[in-house]
DNA sequence: AGGCTAATGACAGCCACTGACAATTGACAA
DNA sequence: TTGTCAATTGTCAGTGGCTGTCATTAGCCT
């Protein structure tokens, strides 16, 4: 890579973390695009020649989770059942996506960060049409694991409408508790996966009446 | 109501119809909001008295629908089971979305602003973050019908992240789809919600062959 | 060293949206 | 009916996100 490339390189990750500091500190609406380019010295242009817009720089690190959960999908073994190919999938590709941030952005900012999108209007909208995309990717993985079409058969995007649904759930209960480890976060998936059954059986109320 | 209540009434009308006529027709990224406040010969800072903002006026229908579900769910009979209040709260109240819709805009109109909502990435966003602030909303209602705390039980969020992913799939599928009528979306909404079980169910593999 | 090409900055302009103030128009009492 | 008050509207100016254009700069390669 020579200095031409690195320099890009460095332009490019010094804007997405300057923008990322400036959003957990200052707000995401708050912060205007030439704050950002300011705080690196270069042009507002130039900020827009590495970012389509100012959302692209909080979803930069999502991102490149996506991929890593894609990933992972693909290479489960097909014997397993859709929803427990899904479930690794996801609990098993935090720590590949853990290794892969911290390569790029200091994981405690990318927390904060986090946390500002669960609470910014605009970017929460962002992150579900994201996430609606993902599981598309996911239903066509899904759907070929099983040599179904997707198209024709309505299981697959089901079964992960279902998924991301809990996923979800999950995400904005531990983005706004207190443990934001990991761990808590692997332990509230699968609690709460483990939940789906019960959720969906008829009488709750029988149940709890003994 | 006076004569000034209703020249505004007229004003917002004429503006909802200019707007989603011109988005339907033109798309929306294309139309701006001059052309709206244009179109009805009122000033562009008008619009905004009466809009905050573009988005506005292409959820103003869907709006009025989230009201009549939530209202229909409220006054489900209390002994039916959460999925099950769903669902009909679902599929009964359309008949009276349908009423209270053409009221205000001709419906044929609606169907073609709906299908560009699912396909306008800025729109889409912000549909499935309302979508999201619903399922709240329904969640905390489950919640108060089975007597549960929505913070300490996962259940009512779940069924509801469940129940809400199934009726997207069916959205998009049916926009995209030929059958544009009430009808179909009813029967598609009732087939897809019963096949969450088979769907969850382990091995669709298994059940294929005989 | 010098020509080529990619990266940057400066500038102008579009669109969504907001605040402020003046002009207009309906409401209502005298 | 008229005059006053309050609500509605238009105009203007300005901010922020974002894009196209063009001249300038800086790294690359022979």
């Amino acid at each position: 890579m020579n200095l031409r490339e690195r320099k890009k390189r460095r332009t490019r990750d010094a804007l997405l973390r300057a923008a990322l500091e400036l959003f957990a500190t200052r707000g995401y609406e708050e912060t205007t695009v030439d704050d950002i380019a300011a705080a690196v010295d270069v042009s507002q242009r130039t900020f827009f020649r590495y970012f389509a817009g100012k959302e692209e720089t909080a979803f930069f690190v999502p991102r490149l989770a996506e991929t890593l959960v894609v990933e992972a999908l693909r290479t489960r073994p097909p014997d397993e059942v859709p929803l427990e190919a899904l479930r690794r999938a996801v609990l098993e590709s935090w720590d590949a996506i853990n290794e892969a941030v911290v390569e790029l952005v200091p994981i405690e900012l990318h927390l904060r960060v986090y946390r500002v999108i669960e609470s910014t209007p605009a970017l929460l909208a962002a992150h579900l049409r994201r996430s609606a995309e993902l599981e598309e990717q996911l239903a066509g993985i899904i759907a070929e694991r099983e040599g179904l079409d997707v198209d024709a058969d309505p299981r697959p995007r089901i079964v992960v409408a279902l998924f991301g649904g809990v996923i979800r759930v999950t995400e904005r209960l531990w983005s706004t508790g207190g443990d934001l480890t990991l761990d808590g976060m692997r332990e509230l998936t699968t609690t709460y996966l483990d939940q789906v059954g019960p959720a969906l059986a008829g009488n709750w109320r029988a149940e709890q009446s003994p």
